[in-house]
DNA sequence: CTGAAAGCGCTTACAG
DNA sequence: CTGAAAGCGCTTACAG
């Protein structure tokens, strides 16, 4: 480390008290401009840069968020946390990342070093093996504001930026409802997951209320909705006595797995079978036939819990305990279900 | 901001001095076991947690690493990420990330950022836009180690972690020679990107070292490698007289958009034209016929990235200017290229 | 084994 | 318009 500038060093070579040079830098109005002048100049000419880390201890602020995602190479992730670089750096934070790698230990792990005072607030998407919160419950004692994602706990109030995952997968099946399909099948998430059960419900309701049957047999579960686990569905659905004519996947990985296994077995999509899948994944525009999906609003997701989470740090006297905000979806119509 | 507890707090409580605390809470060896417990527990019942701004403040050390990159939604960075987190996490380091948009004018802003002492060192991945680096040369000046990974600068001596392009652009193109073919194209990245450029000479490499004519004609180019830049070079291809027999792209995208277009112009792959990518993008397991890649070490370059800087920021006596570090691809033999 | 003291580099209320 | 002084919460060399 080499020695390192500070206001003290400026004052001195100007003849001016450290208080004066935090001012003038700062652009305060009580100081005069030919001052502010002499001191930025001092300051370029000498390469003098703040040390952060001092006015953050001063300050009480670190203008740091923390985030706390399974694993940032998960496209739906890395776009959120593409949203909330975006929307943190426009109002000068900083975004500290944690990966969960969906373990309960890491998770817990990294929460206990966010409540060192690192951060001003924590946004977080839970790990899978996730099901009691106790380790957040500490962020509201140090008040420190947090926000959750996508995977939200149930255990307890927080804020949360959700879809409406129910009213997604309602709209994607009745999308395939008034193409036409009678026999509508579904492949499931792990239904211990609050999202992929209202996937799953979504599905359901809307096969009731336009009083189409609900064939067991059509829903396959899966556990992670792998690309390999949409291929062993699709294999079981070609085993089936009468195939279903629809299927609304709960994600997109799983959709085109289903899209390539039905064609190479000679069927034709949408013709015979059509396919819906959830996420709008780049690969959605990229498999043949183009594949229906729904827009979850990743990138939005991101920005959404850093405004929420920006708002709640820097409003003192805010009296609201916890928001839960739900961004619309929307249904992105391609080749995989065009019948008519 | 609730009032917190401090080193202060619990030393009064216990009737010991802040020092005596501060050691017992950081195991040193010269506080008695029974006041490192009497400590703990009190810091464990009053629910301390140390402010490491102060801790970080006071040790001129944050223990963390700021990343440059152009964009986290792209695979590629979120792999790198992946690694860099890991690495970091293991090695009690945490990671704030900052996206150049690919804008030369944020990537300045950037680095001015993180020349506040915010971070004990800085990974970079230049925007596209970045010609010259001048504004990374400040981090020297400050004692600040920096590592840059994939687009890295060629004006100035840095840290580095590269691949081969050359060579690998090499190897892929042989192997397409050893399969049989004798009239191989490339779809180039753009050329004033120092990786395109080496694919585009390993190629041409390859080609000459076993006799090969270069023919022009063979080569498109293209600005982003997007996959419609490749829609558009595959639609080329099909208007030349006679087609390559064999064509290695500069990337995954272009060569999964070159294997659909030309499939649908009913021509074989690999039989009549043999297709090479280069990233080993999840699509290239799941395109067909599945795409031979060069696996580019994404999250090992993270990886390696961090192990390199930690040794640069906790080594104080090293000697070593600039270390280049090249990792070795993989080439991935998939259906897209199996002649024989 | 424990404590008193100094100081890291800022910011700001108070005084002039 | 400018300055002197206090203090944010730690850590550690020095002393005992």
């Amino acid at each position: 480390m080499k020695n390192r500038i500070t206001l003290k060093d400026l004052a001195k070579d100007l003849n001016l008290s450290p208080s004066t040079i935090s001012r003038a830098l700062g652009n305060h109005p009580a100081i005069s401009d030919a001052t502010k002048k002499r001191v930025q100049k001092k300051a370029d000419t000498l390469g003098f840069t703040p040390n952060s880390i001092a006015s953050s201890f001063r300050m009480k602020k670190t203008r740091s968020l923390g985030i706390i995602v399974p694993r940032i190479d998960i496209h739906f992730h890395s776009l959120v946390i593409s949203g909330i670089e975006d929307y943190a750096y426009k109002n000068n934070y900083n975004v500290t990342i944690f990966q969960s790698k969906n373990s309960l230990k890491r998770e817990k792990e990294i929460t206990k070093i966010l409540q060192t005072r690192m951060v001003d607030g924590v946004i977080g998407c839970l790990s899978i093996e996730t099901k009691s919160c106790d380790h957040f419950k500490k962020f509201d004692k140090l008040g420190v504001p947090l926000v959750f994602y996508d995977r939200v706990p149930t255990d307890f109030d927080a804020n949360k930026i959700v879809i409406n995952d129910f009213e997604s997968a309602y709209t994607a099946t009745k999308h395939l409802i008034k193409s036409g399909c009678k026999r509508i099948g579904h492949i499931a998430g792990n239904q211990t997951t609050t999202i992929f059960n209202a996937r799953l419900e979504g599905y359901k309701a809307a096969l009731k209320k336009y009083k189409l049957p609900i064939d067991e047999a059509l829903i396959m579960h899966t556990n992670n909705l792998s690309y390999d686990e949409g291929v062993n569905c699709a294999k079981k659905y070609l085993a089936l006595p009468e195939l279903p004519d629809g299927i609304f996947c709960a994600n997109d990985y799983t959709a085109v797995s289903v899209i390539q296994v039905f064609r190479k077995g000679g069927i034709n999509i949408p013709q015979q079978v059509a396919i819906v899948g959830f996420s709008n994944y780049p690969i959605s525009r990229i498999i043949e036939p183009n594949l229906t999906t729904i827009n979850d609003r990743a990138f939005q997701m991101g920005e959404a819990s850093t405004k929420l989470l920006i708002r709640k740090i820097e409003d003192d006297n805010d009296i609201i305990d916890s928001e839960i905000i739900t961004l619309k979806t929307e249904l992105i119509i391609r080749e995989s279900s065009k019948l008519n």
